[in-house]
DNA sequence: CTGAAAGCGCTTACAG
DNA sequence: CTGAAAGCGCTTACAG
C-alpha cells in the first residue's frame, strides 16, 4: 500500500501550516477564503481523507457504537440492526456489531472496544450486562433491547411480553380452544418466562390447565420434537402457543406430517412475526414485534445519553400486536 | 464518566516506567517476573484497559475490517456474517457491518472508514467496488463476496452461478417439463444475468422456449406479482425457476391462491435455500450457496492478503447445489 | 531487564 | 486569520 497522504503533506503542497488545514476542514467560515481554496486544491490532489484514529484519540470519541447480538444468523435481529442502523447513521454514528454465541467471554471482548475507547456506547440484545469476567466494571453508557435485565436499572427498549401472551392466549379461548399448550424457549430465559407466565395466568383466569408446557430452545428442529411430544399424548392439544415462530413452524410442520391440518385439527400461534411468517402456509398468527422501531427508539435513546442527557429509568415499552392470520381457527367440535 | 485510566496511572502505581507497562503487557516473557508482578497487581488495582485507539495509531493498524452489505435485513447475509464473523474473530480482527441501502455514497462513507485508517480491509457484499465518489481512490486490501464485478480482477469468491442455473433447468427438463418460465431478478443485476444465462443456454440446448422471462427486485410481493402475470397467459408455464427463494415463495402464494397446485400443476425451484426453504409448504427446492462458507472463506482470503501474501488471481468458486425437495415435481400430462 | 524519548496524525487553546 | 506548540495514550528502537 502506498504511503498515505496526511495532513503534513496537504501543508506543505498548499502553503500553509497543518493547523490551518484542521481548521480548514473542521470549521471552514474561520479561514481566509483564499487560504480555503489553496487548502481545497491541495486535498483534491492528494485526495487526502484525515485519519480517523488520529482525530479520535485526540478528540476522546470514536462515534462508533458497539451492538452485541447473541446469533447474528438468526433473521429475528436483521430488521432490528437495520433501525439502530438507520438511526446510528442519520446522528453521525457508525455501529460495530459483536457476534457473541451467548458467550460471556466474547460479550466482554466486545464491550472492552468501549473501556479501549474504540466505541462510545453499547447496544444490548444478549439480555445480558458486561461483567467484566469477574474484574470490577463501570458500565459504559448502553441500552438493553428486547430483553429485560432483573434486578437492574438500565436503560431498556422492548415489548410487553407477558401482555402480549395474555393477548395470544385470548385469542385462543374465544375460537373456543380449551386444551391449549404452550411451546415455550429455554426456561431460563427471561422472555419465555414472562411469555409462559402472561400464558398461563390467562389461562388460569378461565380456568384452563396451564401446566401443558414443553421446553424448546426456539429453532425450528425443537419446535417439531415439542409438538411430536404433545401429540403422543392420548388427549392432544387443540392448539398451541409457541414463544417464537420458528418453533410454531417446526410444530406447524410435525402436525403436517402426523396427518392432521392446521388449523382444522389444531390452532398454532407463533411469536416476533418474522418476514416469513405471512407467506407460510398456512400463514402464521403470531404476535408482532416492532423490531425496525425497537432497533431505531433504542438507538435513539443511546444518542440522548451520549449527549448527555439523562438515561431514562422506566424501559419504554413499545406496542406489540397480535396478526391474526390463518394458522388458528375455531376449535374442533 | 469517571476519568479512565490510562498507562500513566498504572505505570505511576507499580512504580515503573509507562515503557515496562507496555511491555509487560505485550511481551511479558522481556519482563522480570517481580516487575510483571507488580505491573499486573496495578493492572488488577485500577481495572486498566488499554486504549485502542491510541494503541492503533502507533502501530498504524486497526483490526478491523468493514463489511459493506446493501441490505442488513435481508436473511440472506446473515448466516454469511456469521461466517465472516466467525474467522475475523479467530484471527484477531473485529468486523463492521455498513449497510448500504446500495446507496453510492454510503458505500463510500464506508469504504472512508479503510481510507481513515479505521479499518484494515473491505469485505464486499454489494457488488460495487467503491470509487471514491468520483475521486480518484487506491483501493483498500478486499475480497468481493457472492458478487461478481466485471471488469475487475478483485480478488472473489462466490459460486458458479450460471453452472447452477443450468443445474436446475436440467433438473425440470428431466422431469418432463416443456413450458419452463423464469421469475429473474433486476435486469441491471449482475447475479440474474449470470443464472438467466445459464438457464436460457439449457433450455435452448433442448429445444425449448428460453423467453418467458419476467423480472422482479427479489421480494416476495414481486414473486407473487411476477407468477400473476405468468397466469395470466392461457398457456401458463408448468415449471418456473426463480432467482431467489423469496420470490418463489411469493410465485407458490399466487398459485395456491389461483387454486392451482405446486408440485401438481406448477413446479418452482427457488435459488440461495434460505434457511426457511426446507420448512417451507410445499418444502423449497432450490440451489444451496454455502453461505456460511463463503464467509469464512473471503474472510480467510483478506486475512491472508493482509498478512502480505498476494491475492488470489483467480475467483475462488465455492460448489452450489441443487436441493431436490418437495415444490418440483413431474410435468402434468 | 528497564527507562527516556521520539513519534503515530491529528485538534485546539494560546499568541500574535 | 494564522502558526507554533502541547498533548491525546500508546509502542518501540535506542542506550544503558
Amino acid at each position: 500500500m502506498a504511503q498515505k497522504t496526511t495532513i503534513e503533506d496537504v501543508a506543505r503542497i498548499a502553503g500553509v501550516s497543518i493547523a490551518t488545514v484542521s481548521r480548514a476542514l473542521g470549521k471552514p467560515d474561520v479561514v481566509s477564503r483564499d487560504t480555503r481554496d489553496k487548502v481545497t486544491a491541495a486535498i483534491e490532489q492528494t485526495g487526502y481523507t484525515a485519519n480517523a484514529m488520529a482525530r479520535n484519540l485526540r478528540r476522546q470519541k470514536t462515534r462508533m457504537i458497539v451492538v452485541l447480538v447473541p446469533n447474528i444468523g438468526n433473521p429475528f435481529f436483521s430488521e432490528i440492526l437495520a433501525g439502530i442502523e438507520e438511526v446510528a447513521t442519520a446522528n453521525g454514528y457508525n455501529i460495530l456489531i459483536g457476534n457473541t454465541d451467548n458467550d460471556p467471554v466474547r460479550e466482554n471482548n466486545f464491550a472492552n472496544f468501549v473501556q479501549g475507547n474504540q466505541a462510545d456506547g453499547l447496544l444490548l440484545l444478549n439480555g445480558r450486562a458486561p461483567d467484566g469476567n469477574g474484574r470490577a466494571v463501570k458500565l459504559p453508557p448502553l441500552v438493553v433491547l428486547c430483553e429485560r435485565i432483573p434486578d437492574s436499572e438500565l436503560p431498556t427498549v422492548r415489548i410487553d411480553n407477558d401482555l402480549a401472551a395474555q393477548d395470544a392466549i385470548r385469542h385462543l379461548i374465544e375460537l373456543g380452544h380449551r386444551r391449549i399448550a404452550q411451546i415455550a424457549g429455554p426456561p431460563v430465559n427471561i422472555l419465555t418466562v414472562d411469555r409462559s407466565r402472561g400464558a398461563a395466568r390467562t389461562l388460569q383466569a378461565a380456568g384452563l390447565d396451564a401446566d401443558v408446557v414443553v421446553n424448546g430452545d426456539f429453532s425450528i428442529a425443537s419446535g417439531a420434537a415439542a409438538m411430536r411430544e404433545l401429540l403422543r399424548r392420548t388427549e392432544h392439544p387443540t392448539a398451541v402457543f409457541c414463544s417464537n415462530d420458528e418453533m410454531a413452524m417446526g410444530a406447524i410442520q410435525e402436525i403436517k406430517a402426523a396427518g392432521l391440518t392446521v388449523p382444522g385439527d389444531i390452532s398454532v400461534i407463533g411469536f416476533d412475526d418474522l418476514t416469513f411468517a405471512e407467506v407460510y402456509d398456512p400463514s402464521l398468527t403470531t404476535v408482532h414485534q416492532p423490531r425496525r422501531l425497537i432497533g431505531e427508539t433504542a438507538m435513539g435513546v443511546l444518542v440522548d445519553i451520549l449527549a448527555g442527557k439523562p438515561a431514562p429509568t422506566e424501559p419504554i415499552v413499545l406496542g406489540a400486536e397480535l396478526r391474526v392470520r390463518a394458522s388458528t381457527g375455531p376449535a374442533p367440535v
